[in-house]
DNA sequence: TCACTTTTTCAGAAGTTATTGAAAGTGTAG
DNA sequence: CTACACTTTCAATAACTTCTGAAAAAGTGA
């Protein structure tokens, strides 16, 4: 049976790793996972003596975080210091990734593809192949951004009740 | 009004650009845009000469691209060179780009997952916090696997035309 | 105002990932 | 078997990203 101490380091870790490939980076995925799972909220100093790193590096992260808004911070009264805590319901968290994924790739993905569409119409395969690209790319990203920007409006809640449920009653063709 | 020169350099730049986000390195991403925008299969030294790239780098990101199953090797009897075209259905190279991101992403997430369900259940709030956390992020990675593999089976097809209409039909909370 | 506490910034250091190019490997035709 | 045409590998290095820590800035109360 493993304990506490080891769970909370093995879950920070997973949490670092797999952050990458979600386009977060490392420390900002570890500093995120600490206060996923701790009940209360941390200051800089304890999350530098938790992770081993740097106040620069603290900061630079969790102001990331706080971007994301999937971070929040909290002030005590008669406390100077500033304490930070996750927003704990991980169908938000997901959503709030969506959104800024979304932003920071499609948008411009998006404005790319309509300048591109500016390309003189050649008769010529290679003009062809361009303007057969540019227009596919322009039509998937403009549907992408549809339904992204639908799922965002929803609540996590209505993720977790119905999302799952009506895409399982679609038949696979 | 742009011409096709200028248009297929910006289509290469920005893929390559938009690659990375997407988790696909920014060569990887432009041999890919490449060959979208080309009529006819390449040759490695064709990509070589088109990109200024060496030919280790052409070899290496062509293989992952092909691994990604979204370009594919042609064969020219009497001719020993490798010639290789890309997946011409943007949806369809959408798809497998998130079965692999599926594969590599959320698999090791519920691996990891499962094996922190192990941890000694306590009554404390750092216990609490710490199993709530993996209950959340396990059930809701095993929902978004479940959403994706469903995906995967139809075609992209099948996504131009229904997912979209299903998606606007329902109302937002 | 000053003295003190906390946050922010940023230039350089450390660490990570991508790229090159030459050498080794593979397959084929004569 | 040998020569050739091509592909693959990989150690060195270049390019890029992240992190540190000290200094500057900002904020607070007396």
């Amino acid at each position: 049976m493993m304990q506490l101490q080891e769970g909370r380091d093995k879950f920070i870790q997973a949490w670092g790793t797999l952050g990458s490939s979600w386009g977060i980076n490392r420390t900002m995925a570890q500093i995120h996972a600490l206060l996923l799972i701790s009940p209360i909220a941390l200051s800089t100093e304890e999350i530098m003596d938790a992770l081993g790193i740097s106040r620069g590096n603290v900061n630079m992260n969790v102001r990331s975080l706080m971007d994301w808004g999937i971070v929040h911070k909290e002030l005590r009264p008669g406390d100077r210091k500033e304490y930070f805590h996750a927003e704990k319901d991980i169908y938000l968290t997901a959503m709030k990734i969506m959104r800024e994924r979304r932003k920071r790739e499609l948008e411009p993905l998006i404005t790319i593809m309509t300048q591109l569409k500016q390309v003189e119409k050649l008769e010529t395969p290679e003009g062809q192949a361009l303007t057969k690209a540019v227009h596919d790319i322009d039509h998937f990203a403009h549907q992408a951004d549809t339904v992204l920007t639908t799922m965002e409006k929803m609540t996590s809640n209505w993720f977790t009740q119905q999302f799952l449920s009506v895409i399982k009653k679609i038949k696979p063709l």
